[in-house]
DNA sequence: TGCGGGCGAGAGAGCGCTCTCGGCGCCCCG
DNA sequence: CGGGGCGCCGAGAGCGCTCTCTCGCCCGCA
């Protein structure tokens, strides 16, 4: 099988009785070839299982047509969950016929994340996407001042990303709280995410925005989205307002410490009181009740960013720059009464 | 920032006032250089920002610095849960260090597959891991043929692989069924996995391992991993043998559909019947009651598999072609009595 | 003082591809 | 029938690196 090296163009040109040039413009697909001359090539490819070598094509062209999506592992949060793995396979379909490779970078350190802002900025990728950046983190300014096209997976926190795709988080909080709302609820506390992140901010936003619409408010503590500190929440609010009658987790983790703390308590959910977790997370499905959510399209999320990287760095005029994708609330018996869970 | 273009080995060169051949020797390491030269070179690198051009190194070693994880995604569940991530985790991890980059593939369909098998095996990557293949994928075959490195994660069915790293599912099973003997329990069914890959099989060795040696047989019936099929193979296993008093379920969803079968019909769990999972998934501490189920130690496999594949690259000889690493037991309220869950 | 050995450095070739450019034929129009 | 274009093609250069080979220098030994 191994006949000593791989054919090359050169071999194929010569199979096919043509010059190298030829051969390079069937592959990159260019008019300026004769059906003859291309279908001479094409059996010789065939015939030779040639494939291009891509190092030597991106020594000359200076694009490696691989993309990196880099994950800052110090929040451990990030792997758990659907969240990754929908992402992933989203951003995998969205490059599916781009040509494009995934390199994935998991930086699990503060060393190896400074190491690889050096390797994505010295010329061996086409773009980057990032996702769940740390507050502040200057890694995506670093890269576009380098000329190197990214795309952020969730808002930053102040500044104004060149490109972004998020879920409404601000919407979808609303959403569960309306939810609350509707359901005769009047005493709606929550747990709320880390305000150093944007989507700590955003979903207490909706919370504020939802209360507000029918002048409300409601007592508020903050999580850092774990499990633990969901117990640690809930536990303070019952201290600070026993007679709270819904809680909205930022997370479902949270939500699922919440409901601890709640069963410990012996009190009813939802009876007494109804808690709407964030994510829909496997897990939501199995808790006891399951547990009400909001939904984050995360597939679609993974290709939106590939696709607005694609086009940057095909150099095409983005439309919107930053992408908001919509949410749903996927209601369970968290919230609704004792009996079947509905969807959607 | 982006001064035309980035600096390349020549431009070091001149600025240290060395030749090519002495910067090139300083990058690799070479013993072959005097202290003063190579201080000149560190300190021009520094000052250029100098970052090694990969196409250009790989174009002349042959070597691309670059193994593949292919993951074939018609299979849905490899993404769901902590399976897919821990894996990925523990590959990183042991990637780290050894200037390897990961090129993440997933073939979601067939053409898809047939595809990268043709980029795999032409020059791309210096190895390729290989997880959740399907029975019989001629795939690692093809490549090891064709000179590239693979590594196995989950033994393949049949043939033995070169190397592959698997967790010690006969093992793991035989431990869950045993703890159910322990428990008293007499009349022990299972719900096996699929009988075309090496887990299911495997699984149900050990099921059968354990019942053998204490003289007992159970009724068993196949499902597919899925929940579905967890709620479809414990209706069966009621209706063959009503008076059944644990289940060992190959995988936690097919453990959640059993349990969600069993409560339908009002079986208490454990008291009537103790159920038993395989992953240790994330869903398993959060069902009602809590899942016993066996846990594997995924980020070590991820690391061992690097470990494995880069042993190969190297050229080193592997001790162990073949790593099972141990599983263990976690010990939950689907099994134990009604009160507090215990672990490991 | 002469010479050989060894170590460090530099020049050159070439990895496999793309891209530019000049040329060769052919067609069309004058 | 001749000339100008246009369509297709091949030759050549060169991308940034590694690796081999040769050369030069210094040291030690006779």
């Amino acid at each position: 099988m191994t006949s000593g090296r791989r054919p090359t163009l050169e071999a194929v040109a010569a199979r096919a009785g043509v010059g190298r040039g030829t051969v390079s413009r069937v592959i990159n697909g260019s008019p300026k070839v004769s059906p003859e001359a291309r279908e001479a090539v094409l059996r010789a490819i065939d015939e030779l299982g040639y494939v291009p070598n891509r190092a030597a094509r991106a020594l000359v062209t200076r694009r490696t047509d691989t993309v990196a999506l880099f994950v800052s592992e110090s929040e451990e949060r990030v792997f758990g969950e659907p969240y990754f793995a929908g992402i992933i396979r989203g951003i995998s379909a969205g490059l599916a016929d781009t040509g494009l490779q995934l390199l994935l970078v998991i930086a699990q350190s503060e060393e190896e994340h400074a190491r690889f802002e050096r390797y994505l900025t010295g010329q061996h990728v086409d773009g980057v996407l990032l996702i769940s950046l740390h507050g502040g983190d200057p890694l995506p300014r670093h890269l576009e001042e380098n000329g190197v096209p990214t795309v952020l997976g969730g808002k930053p926190v102040g500044v104004v990303p060149v490109s972004c795709v998020d879920a409404d988080n601000r919407g979808g909080a609303r959403q569960a709280v309306e939810h609350l709302i509707g359901l005769g609820r009047r005493r709606i506390a929550t747990i709320g995410g880390p305000q150093d992140m944007q989507v700590g901010v955003d979903r207490l936003d909706g919370y504020h925005d939802a209360l507000a619409a029918v002048g409300l408010t409601g007592p508020v503590v903050h999580g850092d989205f774990s499990e633990e500190s969901g117990e640690r929440g809930m536990l303070e609010l019952l201290a600070r307002e026993p007679a709270l009658d819904a809680v909205f987790a930022a997370s479902d983790p949270m939500a699922v410490g919440a409901m601890r703390v709640l069963k410990e308590r012996g009190v009813h959910i939802p009876r007494e009181v109804a808690v709407v977790g964030f994510d829909d997370s496997s897990i939501a499905r199995h808790t006891d009740p399951p547990l009400t959510s909001v939904h984050q399209p995360l597939e679609a999320m993974g290709r939106e960013m590939a696709r607005l990287l694609v086009a940057r760095i095909r150099g095409e005029e983005i439309d919107r720059p930053v992408v908001i994708l919509d949410t749903h609330l996927v209601a369970r018996a968290s919230s609704l009464g004792n009996g079947r869970s509905g969807a959607h």
